[in-house]
DNA sequence: GTTTAGGCTTCG
């Protein structure tokens, strides 16, 4: 039972005898455990947070605060008390952040509401909060300039500590906190992150584009910017690029969120990942989106305050940030390298892209249409030949597993292992390729449709969006479902070209073997008579004559893939031994003169047909599933994409 | 000095 009934703070022993205890302020309190507290009291008292709504602004003049305490005297946690604060300032309510945060209230002012107990600010009301951690420091938060703390308030926070680390609900900072990569549609979320840009969409709804480091694993909206002003950290913007994730904000958080300004921390309470419905008139991506609200209402401590410097998850949050913008800067080189390239479009002409010295001085000036007039070089083929992309393979094995779901999370996980060394139980589980074997509703769902792919393995890795693979660093491998919404090049008999695997040299089927009444050709499809030139011109260079040694080419498919899953547009090639052989993607269909081979040809244009059905019934194109390897020439160089482990599942009409 | 909101999800 508390013996202070009159809010005037210090316990006085009144009349009696022995003097009562002092402090090194001279005051000292007894503090009530909440089984004692009655209503029309006032109390002093310690507990620990079971729930709160973080400060929000009242309709009347001050912040809104609510608050659940518990202590290990009330016998269920559903019981506690619930309590009440308004301030003028944020600053001036009791300054919690977290479940099981510890708190020291002072002149708790107990009321009747519902016939409930209710704790409001009495008179002279100041409350410290510590962090409920077993180890943290134990330096209070206070809600005001003024404040007792001795050894006694110590002792207390350390016993508290204990009860709060062995009681579940209570000892939610132990586990990691939820990031973007985390979400589920459906699903609410308290996240840090932060902001990036933000808009005001309407008078009930802004927009805050935020980062946390992670990449959700749901494909989500995205506001439509065209008539937007947006306000930006541009510099953080262009770093960040891939990380964006746009959150509505509506209606009695919007004077809140116009507070913020971008570049600043944020804490989003409940966060809804709800599913997005797309309105009538929009023309629908293809993919199944979810959207972030933070809907209207405070239900659920929704809303949004500001993360504090001394909030648990800031330094965790920056240090996964910092790792990102690190990475980002190595990448905006290859970037904007990228952006040159590109001004000759993605796939530039047949470089045959060696990234060997010796393959380098090779290409040197030499020019295959000399002395033949009817070589092209191949206008669209990936910046690679088979050296760079047996690197390509060996450092994506150095890199380890294919993306999981949640990629993102992954690297977060073990980025917060290297920092955090109790924090392994995550880490130990995403390091083993084939722990996320359950895949998200959303990808079941799309499993029972017909799909015009699959993966020939790997079924254990969980679908990545392609914006997620677009900022992904290389080399990695994805699996990926989207549909095919354009290929290159258009004509199917050019699907197949010449290469030489000798010297990776690749080049248009030549007229001469277009017509029929060239040479023969070898009795494997895939064999030309054709002899490589430019293996020709480096022996002859190097002073060989000897014309029997010069590998003749080889038929290889090589088709650019458009694909597109709602969340943005990849170009994946598709060719060599990813195309044909058992596994691969045409199969049985092997690679050929495809300008001579009607039957072959028409089995082809009818799969791309299905595939790729074109603009008018592209919503009927399947759903391909497929393996996409990323990979770069040169440690510097653009990100390219290539398919594998993927098969065609049609029949040909 | 009073009011605010008083946990327990919007529907964009």
């Amino acid at each position: 039972m508390s013996r202070i009934k009159d809010g005037a703070g210090p316990s006085t022993s009144g009349h009696g005898i022995r003097p009562p205890p002092r402090t090194t302020t001279g005051r000292t309190y007894e503090y009530t455990k909440l089984s004692d507290v009655k209503v029309r009291t006032t109390v002093n008292l310690y507990a620990a947070v079971k729930f709160f709504k973080p400060p929000f602004p009242s309709r009347g003049t001050d912040y809104c605060m609510v608050a659940k305490l518990v202590d290990p005297s009330v016998g269920n946690l559903d019981e506690g008390l619930k309590c009440l604060f308004f301030a003028k300032e944020e600053s001036t309510l009791p300054q919690i952040q977290s479940v099981g945060d510890i708190v020291r209230i002072h002149r708790l002012k107990v009321d009747n509401f519902k016939d409930a107990p209710q704790g409001n600010k009495g008179p002279g009301f100041s409350c410290l909060v510590f962090d409920g951690r077993q180890g943290a420091p134990t330096n209070p938060r206070s809600d005001s300039q003024n404040f007792t703390f001795g050894p006694k308030d110590e002792a207390k926070v350390l016993e508290l500590r204990q009860w709060v680390s062995l009681t579940p609900e209570l000892n939610v900072m132990s586990s990691d906190p939820p990031t973007f990569a985390d979400v589920t549609e459906g699903e609410y979320y308290d996240l840090s992150c932060q902001i990036v840009s933000m808009a005001r969409v309407d008078e009930k709804c802004v927009l805050f584009q935020v980062w946390d480091g992670t990449i959700p694993a749901e494909p989500f909206r995205k506001a439509d910017l065209q008539d937007l002003s947006l306000d930006q950290k541009a510099d953080l913007a262009q770093k960040v690029k891939g990380y964006l994730v746009d959150v509505f904000i509506f209606d009695n958080h919007v004077p809140t969120a116009l507070r913020f300004k971008p570049g600043d921390f944020v804490r989003i309470n409940n966060l809804h990942v709800a599913k997005y419905k797309p309105p009538d008139n929009e023309a629908g991506p293809s993919a199944q989106l979810v959207e972030f609200v933070v809907h209207k209402g405070t239900s659920y401590g929704r809303g949004l305050t500001t993360l504090s410097s001394d909030h648990p998850n800031l330094q965790d949050l920056k240090s996964v940030m910092k790792q990102v913008i690190d990475r980002s800067t190595t990448t905006e080189v290859s970037t904007s390298e990228q952006d040159d390239t590109a001004a000759n479009g993605p796939v530039k002409k047949a470089r045959t892209g060696e990234s060997s010295a010796e393959s380098d001085g090779l290409l040197g000036n030499s020019n295959v249409q000399e002395g033949n007039s009817n070589v092209q070089e191949r206008d669209s083929m990936p910046q690679e030949g088979d050296s760079s992309v047996q690197g390509g393979d060996y450092t994506v094995q150095q890199g380890g597993s294919m993306a999981q779901g949640n990629n993102a999370a992954q690297e977060r996980d073990s980025n917060v292992h290297e920092t955090n060394s109790n924090k392994n139980e995550k880490d130990s589980i995403v390091s083993a390729e084939g722990s996320f074997a359950s895949s998200s509703n959303s990808t079941d769902r799309r499993c029972l449709q017909e799909t015009g792919t699959v993966i020939t393995g790997h079924h254990h890795i969980k679908v990545t969006p392609i914006h997620a693979v677009l900022t992904h660093y290389t080399p990695f491998k994805f699996r990926l479902k989207a549909q095919l919404v354009d290929y290159c090049p258009r004509d199917v008999r050019e699907f197949c070209c010449l290469f030489c695997y000798t010297c990776n040299y690749c080049i248009e089927i030549p007229s001469s073997l277009k017509r029929n009444d060239c040479q023969e050709e070898g009795r494997e499809p895939s064999n030309s008579s054709f002899p490589c030139l430019r293996c020709k011109k480096t022996q002859s260079r190097d002073g060989n004559t000897d014309s029997a040694v010069i590998p003749t080419m080889k038929y290889i498919y090589i088709v650019k893939f458009t694909l597109d899953d709602g969340t943005g547009l990849l170009e994946a090639h598709m060719w060599k031994k990813h195309a044909v052989s058992t596994e691969a993607f045409f199969r049985d269909l092997p690679p050929c003169n495809l300008y001579r081979r009607q039957e072959d040809r028409q089995v082809l244009s009818d799969y791309m047909q299905q595939l790729c059905p074109g603009a008018a019934s592209q919503t009927a194109a399947p759903w391909m599933e497929c393996c996409i390897m990323s990979y770069t020439v040169k440690d510097s160089g653009p990100a390219l994409y290539q398919i594998f482990d993927t098969t065609l599942a049609l029949e040909a009409a």
